[in-house]
DNA sequence: CTGAAAGCGCTTACAG
DNA sequence: CTGAAAGCGCTTACAG
């Protein structure tokens, strides 16, 4: 691309020993707090250091000891059309970001994000180059597929968010099953609707998978009637969910009591659809999301959801990289706990926020 | 900090040549696209890599050619207390890096991110680490002082966000001016509001400066009377709306009938203590932001503000940074125009929200 | 405690 | 078109 040779007055290490009357090699010591330099080099070493606003060079260091200090972070950008406030929701990739931007910090370690688009191109050669600038590489949702994921993870240490992990790279991800099970028990039981309904997220998803299933296992447990069907494929996105109700509604078809959405974003869609066709929610059909992303709380009516920790799953992912990275371990599969959010779209009463912890289905994946 | 030496199965250009049967400046040529290799040569090579999965190690080339393909960012993470809805407020700072990634996107370029809380030390030293592992930075809004931008400029190129440009640093900021202008004409000259008061935000801001300026000047210029004093001293926390407005109650002062708030934060929180009083907005008060959060729409009532081209913003810093690296050049000091958004705080009627262009006060910043 | 020197993995004139 | 070799700016055994 850009062709800028040697930077600026790039300064050199050599230029601070000069300085300092002393060799490269004690220069480097005191940088870095090795050996024990005497009072006196170290003080000439800071105070040229200083006269000179010296900086060492990352790229030379990375090369030298073989660590960059660097992870990379994949995620999707959004770009296709979006729904009124569903712009804002995307930023809960930002959320996770910011957690394992806590985490690499503990350590040292600067995040090097990368977004891909839905429609680029050579994606696989992109992350690759993101690799070679990297230590490790952490990736959002559905950036690959099992396979690219596998072959990447032969070259660089790899963790996936929400995914599954593969023989060479790990995952960490939100307790799934835990999370549907209590939102179909609060609607079964607590709220008494028979017929169930689930509009799922893209199918090439493994959180959707995960999710869908734990719909049917629980419904039916429950004893409650579902509906499903190609008719419920939504995409995770707000048009995806309004598309599914509108296509019911045009069928003819009778909705059930209460709808289950594969995230908030997807709620926001069914919601949205059903006030066109002019039913209430929670009168009509009551409606559940997935996520607890910051617009949910201010929809009408405020959703009920669940809420999954973002920024611990951020901070979970480098702890878990970083571990693999430097000593070859990390767990293979880490299960964080959800919360129930309760609050208006299922039935219940307004002004009453509920928040709490979900049963573990799945046992922690910690070993 | 951590030790892991010389990384895995670390596959050097040499591991490439020698399955290809061919020189590593063959391997390099190829890999670049650079000169003209035969068609077996360029094959080979290619086989070669892909059999291998090798990436070229990032570190390496930016030593080598002198140019790392990363920018920095910094930004101020949130942490202290913070008022129910503020914390994703934060998140607009995650829109302006998006934009930032948009722009070095385009170039081949990666985002380093770096957060630096309220009271972390030494945050010159974190920043000139960080500058050593990227060709360039972009410092948002109070992240140094206007002395510590000027040494940091002095080893690497530097951009702020919403600050002024340095003898040696440029710097992108939105049109402040236009927007406090806009607004104060709004609420005199629609509303028929004749006193005004002005929460500010951090004294030490450029952009509180600049707008308290505006504000004094242009509703001065349209006949209102104004409030104005130490007592209306914020920082664009929620927190610090709230304890101007507590204050001045407390004192028994009369509140003017409009007040603007140095950003949707501070306009947040006033709002919030009005309500705790059993004061009406905008019956009794009317409110306005500044910046147009992406929850300023579901306040109650929706907040009237000011939206700023966070994602352009970004972009714009990138674009400008860029031509600093690769030419020397880049504007000095770039200007961003506003738009004003009239919701229902400032006592327009429910559901007319209205967005216009403001008229520039200053001339784009463009040479 | 300190210095000379090798080596990290690339790129790029310079010869051929 | 292609290879041998120098050099990018550090770190780190290895001697002294």
């Amino acid at each position: 691309m850009a062709e800028p040779k040697k930077a600026r007055g790039t300064l050199t290490i050599y230029d601070v020993a000069s300085r300092a009357g002393v060799s490269i090699a004690s220069v480097s010591r005191v940088l870095n707090g090795l050996g024990s330099p005497r009072a006196e080099t170290r003080e000439r070493v800071m105070q040229a250091v200083r006269e000179l606003s010296f900086v060492p060079d990352g790229a030379a260091r990375a090369l030298s000891n073989g660590l960059k200090e660097v992870i990379g972070v994949v995620f999707r950008r959004g770009g296709e059309e979006l729904f009124e406030g569903e712009d804002e929701s995307f930023l809960f990739i930002d959320v996770i970001n910011r957690g394992i931007e806590v985490g690499a910090r503990r350590r040292g370690f600067d995040l090097l994000v990368s977004s891909v688009g839905f429609n680029d191109d050579n994606v696989a050669a992109r992350i690759a180059a993101l690799a070679g600038k990297a230590d490790g590489l952490i990736l959002h949702d559905r950036m690959l597929s099992a396979v690219g994921i596998a072959r990447l993870a032969d070259m660089v240490p790899i963790v996936t968010l929400a995914g599954s992990p593969t023989a060479a790279s790990l995952n960490v991800r939100c307790d799934n099953e835990s999370g549907i099970r209590a939102l179909v028990r609060h609607l079964v039981i607590e709220h008494g609707y028979r017929s169930l309904g689930y509009v799922t997220g893209r199918s090439d998803s493994p959180d959707n998978r995960t999710r869908l299933h734990a719909f049917a296992t629980e419904a039916a447990a429950a004893g409650a009637e579902i509906d499903t069907g190609p008719a419920w494929q939504g995409n995770y996105s707000a048009a995806g969910g309004a598309n599914v109700v509108a296509s019911l509604l045009d069928a003819g078809r009778k909705l059930p009591r209460a709808i289950l959405c594969a995230n908030d974003q997807t709620a926001l869609g069914v919601i949205h659809a059903l006030a066109q066709r002019g039913l209430r929610v929670p009168q009509d059909v009551a409606i559940t999301g997935f996520d607890d992303v910051p617009v949910a709380r201010h929809l009408h009516p405020p959703l009920t959801t669940i809420r999954q920790p973002m920024q611990e799953l951020g901070a979970m992912a480098f702890d878990i990289l970083y571990s693999r990275i430097s000593e070859g371990g990390g767990n293979a599969d880490t299960v964080l706990a959800v919360e129930l959010v309760v609050r208006e779209s299922c039935g219940c009463a307004p002004g009453s926020t509920r928040v709490s912890g979900t049963d573990p289905v799945v046992k922690d994946g910690h070993r």
